[in-house]
Formats: structure tokens, sequence, C-alpha cells
DNA sequence: AGAAATTGGTCTATCGATGAATTAATTTTT
DNA sequence: AAAAATTAATTCATCGATAGACCAATTTCT
């Protein structure tokens, strides 16, 4: 009792309770004391309620920093994102920590920007794993990582449509196959002339065929093989570039310059920011979504279900993919997965109200 | 060397290297490579390059476990949120990392939901210091905290507009005040017909004059001191109730009702995704923004300047709010700081493309 | 030169919790 | 009732780093 007073009375973390206190007040040893804390061991029903009384009471908390160095472990992950101010990131932020908690692990949150050089390199390169017991990294889309980047000792996952040599567990979407999934969706919906937003640079044929990595080169590869394939060539000036920041604004921007410009009957937006913006400038266009123009994103950002008309976007399989790298870093931590891999899934499309509805009888 | 491959070939943190090992191979005491470690005591240029050298080699990292129990300190802030997916708290987080990250301290972001019953009570009940040195809490604008809730032991800053009943540090912005100017600014910018959009009940003045807690709640009654205090009485329907999640969709949705229901010549949102979803659903009705309709958000999110035209708002002071909350909070954690606080901060509107330019000769 | 001061570094105890080994007490078995 | 098995709780060592006391060697001062 008067022990409780004297840690309510005092400031900061002076004079914590440690468990040598309560065991000490309980009567018992420190090690019954743990024992009890960790349902450990055996003891006596009286002794177990003593102590969870006597725990109780003092307010104990156990300190983290000793048992994580007692125990090696932390029951903790690291996340890494290049920023928290893109929504998609934030909700994979989110979806990782449902995820981690689903196996009783807590995340730690990281940001590690998107300078240059980027930190990103910095960080796989000094992370300390004794906060935490393993990283899972989104890689930004920016840095130019080298092999030897991703040869570390610790458990890690990177996460993101970046090349990582084979060395590390990676999980990602694929790209590629969904873009050319939703032009064939589009195609499918009546789309004859589908203009392309969020490409940064000019649009060269010869050029963008070439391999390359980044959400924004994989998913216009993507659009470029599908319309290979159904013999399609794409008119260049269908294909904009844009603002390097995929935003709302930018994908306005991008739009009204479009309009007007170049007859199109719908556009694809390379995520879902975009596309809240280029349904803006069409509709302030007078256009109307899905009649004259239909209209698609990527990544199913939460704000797209509830727009008006709600937009029709490509699963952004974050659920997937949380649970899958949570499910492998926890792997590596506990000791049960071997050999890197790189786990790839392919999202499908969500059909809403900015492309119209399937033609009776049809199906894709 | 054969002791760096040992390492490099182990999986997972066995076998990693310490201080001991820095030590034995540097032929010097192991506190002798604490003091390198720590550029701490006296040594020798000699004995401080080869123990660097070491470090280096061996790829020593330092176990944060140990220290930080050794130490009593982890130099790393906690900071709370009910979410991440909401612009507003990304961006607030992202700016306490920034602040942190100026005084030499790491930033552990946590989210805590907000279901019922919120965890917020549940974390400040049970917040433990040992891995980091003090809390940061965003309330969220649903959780019915008592008194008793902010009597902790522990370094503690509550941001957000709600009641902390003068038991611990608080930091916030004047969200009555700053909706009072709001609507000053658009007074004075030739308004008349203000509709306000974010409010989640019917409108009813004799129960919303009450003092009440939560973003929705003072800004709303900013709005109605200041028709007070100029004499309009605003009319009923210009205050609709809007869907609960304040979201792009709900703000287009709740002002494309408003179009041709009743008149008005400007959109005050209670929040910025409002006022985006608002400045679609004008444009798409054909009403020019600000000529027809004069238009202004809250928070300055990132995608408000960059949204065509940009939007005019009011400053969320999170640079502010960030930069002085981290300030006090180490001020708890090093002593520094003595009874507890609330400060305030009134945030000021930033005029861009939504709203008419200044006439000459005029200010506000 | 001898005392005092400075420099460079070592030794020991300790932060708080927990695993392993051990002892003491009780119950079960034959 | 004695031996074996089980239960309950204790003692001891330890995780890795660091604070503080202490010692040895060198430099400075008068």
């Amino acid at each position: 009792m008067e022990k409780r007073q004297a840690v309510m009375a005092g400031t900061g973390k002076a004079g914590r309770v440690t468990l040598k206190d309560v065991a000490r007040i309980a009567g018992v040893s420190v090690k019954t004391a743990s024992n009890v804390l960790n349902d450990d061991g055996r003891m006596s029903a009286k002794t177990r309620r003593t102590v969870k009384r006597v725990i109780h009471d003092l307010g104990y908390k156990r300190n983290a920093a000793a048992s994580n160095l007692k125990r090696g472990r932390t029951r903790n992950l690291t996340l890494a994102l290049p920023m928290l101010t893109a929504p998609y990131l934030a909700e994979l932020a989110e979806a990782v920590i449902a995820a981690a908690h689903r196996h009783n692990y807590t995340v730690l949150i990281r940001t590690y920007g998107v300078g240059t050089p980027s930190d990103a390199r910095a960080l796989l390169r000094d992370f300390n794993d004794s906060l935490s017991d393993g990283l899972l990294i989104s890689l930004d889309e920016t840095t130019r990582f080298k092999p030897r980047d991703f040869s570390v000792d610790y458990p890690v996952v990177a996460l993101g449509s970046r090349d990582t040599f084979g060395r590390i567990d990676h999980i990602e979407t694929d790209d590629m196959a969904n873009a050319a999934q939703a032009v064939r969706y589009l195609l499918g919906h009546g789309a004859r002339r589908i203009a392309v937003i969020g490409s940064h640079k000019d649009f060269n044929p010869a050029e963008l065929r070439l391999v390359s990595e980044g959400n924004a080169e994989l998913r216009l590869h993507g659009v470029l093989a599908e319309a290979d394939r159904v013999g399609w060539t794409p008119d260049p000036r269908l294909i904009p570039t844009t603002g390097y920041e995929w935003t709302i604004g930018n994908g306005s921007a991008v739009t009204s310059r479009l309009i007007g410009s170049v007859p199109f009957d719908a556009v694809l937006a390379l995520n879902d920011s975009l596309a809240i913006g280029a349904l803006a400038a069409l509709e302030a266009a007078g256009l109307s979504v899905p009649d004259d123009v239909q209209l698609m994103g990527f990544d199913d950002i939460y704000e797209s279900k509830y727009l008006h008309p709600a937009l029709t976007t490509v699963d952004s399989q974050i659920g997937w993919i949380s649970e899958t790298a949570v499910t492998r870093l926890i792997g590596q931590i506990e000791g049960s997965v071997t050999s890197p891999a790189t786990l790839m899934t392919t999202a499908s499309v969500i059909a809403r109200g900015t492309t119209r509805p399937d033609a009776p009888g049809q199906d894709d």
C-alpha cells in the first residue's frame, strides 16, 4: 500500500516497481513471481493468486528491456516504410499491425524517407534487431539497390515491386499482370481508346519495353504488353507524362489536359489518388462516368469505395501481402523458413461504379 | 576475420557480436570498448582507432536491450494514434518523427484503434515505458475519457481537442477560434450564405451551443459563435448532417445534396477530405470555384495544395504541435518540466485558389 | 627531484528478468 | 511404511552494456 503511494507520487520512471518488490511483498522468490507472470512452471493456486494480487496492487509492469535481454527475443517486428502519407502505405501499415497481432507480435513502425541518398540502404545496413526480432521493409521506388544491400544477417522480408536479387524473402503483387488484367477488363467492357495516366516519362515504346522496376514502370509495361497481345497500338498522346507525385491534383491536371486534346473513352489511372483526381476532372468537364468515360484505378485505397460513383479499381491485396509477409518473417525468426523466396500474387479487379456493368452473359 | 565469417553465416541473431568480442579482438577491456562506442571517458587516439576498426570489421551492433536496461533510458518516444489512414494523422506522425529526430530521439508508432471500448484508455493504463521513455498520444474523438484515465506515472503528452482535466500536458489548436476565423475570412471575402459540412448531428442550435469536445463539435461551435457575434442566424439547411467518416466521398455526397436544394455561396468543410469531395461535386455541377462558390477546408493536408484550384484551408499547425509536444515530453523525461499545462495555438488561414483574392486595400 | 596532477585504462557491481539445476514438500505406488 | 514420483518453490548464473571506483603510467609543477 505504502509502496504504491510512493510509486504514484514519483515523477518519471524513478522507483519503478520491479519483480523483486513483488516477490518480497508476496513473500516468494523472484523466480516464482516471474513464473506467475509468465504462467510458467508449477505453483499452487494460492501462490498464484497472491502474486497476481501483489502485481496488480503495486501496478507492476514488466521491464521489457530486461526481459528482452535475457530472452534474446522481443516479439516485436519492425515495419519500415518510406513515408506514411501515401494512402497505400498507411493502409499497409495497418494491415501489417493486424496480421502481426494475430500472431501475437507487436509492430514498431519506422519511416526512412525518400531522399537521395535514400535511407533505405542505410537502414538495411544498420538495422539493429535488439528492439525487434526482424525487419519488414517496403522498398521505395527511387533508391537504386545493389545486390549486396540485401546481404544481411537478420530476419527480413521485403515488400514492393523492386528487384531483391533473390537474396531475401520478397512479397509482391504482379504489377504487370494486374495492369494487363485491368486493360482486359476495360476492353471487355467496351473501352476502345484507353488513356493511361501516371507515367513518369514521355511515352517511348522502345524504351518502355525494357524490363524495369517500380510500380509506375511495371504497371505501364503490363498495359503495353497487353496492348501488344491484342494487337492494339497505343496512341502516345493517350499516355501523357504525369507529375511525379501520384496525387489527386496531378490526376485531375493531367486528365484536364487530355480532355479536348484527344478523344478517349476510358482512363486507366496507375493509382487511386490519380483516379480520384481524374474523376473530378471528368465530371467537372461535364463528362459522365462511366457513360462517357470509364475509369479505373489501382490499389483500392480506403477512400475509393466512398466516391460517387465508387471507384472500380484493382485490389491491392494488402491483406494477403501483410499476412504472408508477417508469416514469412516470423518463420525466419522462429527458424522454420529456409531459403529466400519471392512470393507473388495476382490481384483481381474490384468492379464498382466507374466502369460499365457486365454485359449479360459475358464474363471476365 | 574468421569471427566475421561465422557471424555472416549464422541465421537469425544467433552468435551476435558483443562488446566482449570487440574488446577481446582489440586487446582492450570491455569498458574501454564501451567508452569508444559512446565517446566517453579518455583514451588514446590509437586505442580509439583500433577499437573503431574492430567494431567496423566485426559489424558490431550495440544491443539496445542491454544498453537500455543499464541506462534506464531508451531515447525512444512512443507515438500512439487511433489509426494511420487519416491523412492528418499520417502527417502528424511524420512531423513528430522529424521533431524527435531534431532532439535525437527515435519514434515508435503504435495504433490503438477506434473500437468500442476504445483501446486508448487501456493504452494509457498499461503503457510500459521500458521500450520508450514517454508517450505522446493523439486522443481519438469517440472515447469517453474520465479524469483518472490521465492519472499516470510516466511522461506523457496528449494531443487533440479533448478534455484532459488538467492532469497531463496537453497540446492542441484552438478549434473554435480557428473555425471562427475561417468564417470571418469567408465573410470578409464576400460570402453571405455559408454552408458548413461535416456536422454529425442534425442542426439544433440549443443543443449545439453546449460546450463539448472533438474537432467536429468544436469547429461547429466556433462557426456558430462567430455567427452570433456578427448577428448572422444560420439557416439549418446550410448545416446538413454529414456521414460520420470525414471522407472525400461523404464530402461530395453532402455537397451534391445541397446543390439545388438551397442557395449558398460558400462551403466551409470541417476538414480537407470533405473539401476535396465538395470541390469535385461543385465542379461536376458546373459551379465555378471560387467564382460561384467559395470553398474552404481545415487541416491543410498534403493533397490540398495540389488541387486545381488549390484549396484554401486552415493551417493545422502540425509543425508547431509536434515540436511543442516533443519538447514538452522530453522536458518531462529529462526532468525539467514540472506541472501539467495545456498549450494552445491559433492557426491562420492559408489563402489559395478556392476563395476569392483579397480585395485591394482590404485585409483580414 | 619529489609531489601533484593528468591521462589511459581496468575491475567490479549492477540494471531486471529468466533458464537450468536443485532442494524441499507432498502425494502416489507397491 | 518405505520407495518412487510428482509438485512447489528456491538458488544461482547469466543476458550485454555501462557507471563508478580504482590503479598505473606519464606529465607538470615548484
